[in-house]
DNA sequence: TTGAAACTGTTTCATTTGAAACAATATTGA
DNA sequence: TCAATATTGTTTCAAATGAAACAGTTTCAA
């Protein structure tokens, strides 16, 4: 989809409620900066999932369902993106002396150089996008997403069967 | 992936920017609230796409182009949802009259009924889920990402190639 | 010790997504 | 008018995602 800073034809439902109408531009903003991290790392031989996993794998090593916990998503999800990255000579596989079930997700020297080329630019232009946010309000911004996000953890009261089941 | 409210194994980064918190956190409310309704549209015969395109479209009919506007995603994606909401009855494809590029998409009466019968329930279990935020923190929160998506929208000065091409 | 249950990662399948190329149609400016 | 340009939606391909089933391994309680 190509970027546009036009005005949108279309207009604001009248139906909505304060929640819904944060929520969308939650969905909005994740959007948008999604196409850019898209955007930047176009030039550099990497997907947004391929370069996350690059964030969370290390040298010495990280159980694969360590970085999927920690990017929210299923095992299976990472089993390609980690193919991939082997491919591309950023990562590899060793298996886990202490638990043969694990396998081990380590960075290359070529990932690990990958990394510090990339991510302080990737920070540095997060925070000038960011720039229409003051210090303050994106602190208060922060904040109020950190207290979402800990209520969404746990179970909604007053209404069972108001989230998926902790299997 | 299964939801759990344990606590999780692994701790916060040392080289940190509230910038980056911010996001990080953006994406993690985006994840769980994305999870939840998938869980709840499951035994509804939709999929979290799907009722996206249905809230979009209407009776009269509503171009493609719009919709993915809306949604922000490609025309190309839509393609195939939309072609699965046919296959279940809750859209159809009609040509628009004035302009013979365009199709229209049009709930049928079984989707409209569907969307009347689910849109009430969703946006309460919405209303209930963010209940961790006072009603004026909810509008804090919708404020502060309003002002954050309208400077997204707008190319960042002192940093070109800072945004994808307006093509 | 051993058998049931839990955990880890892969495989498989259907759906969604991003991007490019394309055909059909519309718009525009010379 | 008419040729260049833009728009709309589809097709195609690669990548990512969600969910279920699975094999190998570990944990734990009887």
């Amino acid at each position: 989809m190509s970027l546009s800073t036009e005005p949108t034809g279309w207009q604001q439902s009248s139906e909505t409620t304060p929640e819904l109408e944060a929520y969308t531009l939650l969905r909005q903003v994740h959007s948008m900066l999604e196409m850019y991290n898209r955007y930047d790392l176009r030039g550099e031989d990497l997907t947004v999932p391929q370069f996350m996993i690059l964030n969370y794998a290390s040298r010495s090593g990280v159980p694969l369902s360590e970085i999927s916990a920690r990017m929210m998503c299923d095992n299976s999800n990472l089993t390609g993106i980690v193919d991939r990255l082997i491919a591309k000579g950023y990562v590899e596989r060793r298996p886990d002396p202490n638990d043969r079930r694990v396998s081990l997700i380590c960075l290359t020297e070529a990932g690990a150089e990958k990394l510090r080329n990339l991510r302080p630019r990737h920070h540095e232009r997060l925070r000038k996008r960011m720039r229409s946010l003051s210090e303050h309000e994106v602190q208060q911004l922060r904040e109020l997403l950190r207290s979402l996000y800990s209520g969404l953890l746990a179970p909604v009261e007053d209404d069972r069967n108001g989230h998926p089941a902790d299997d």
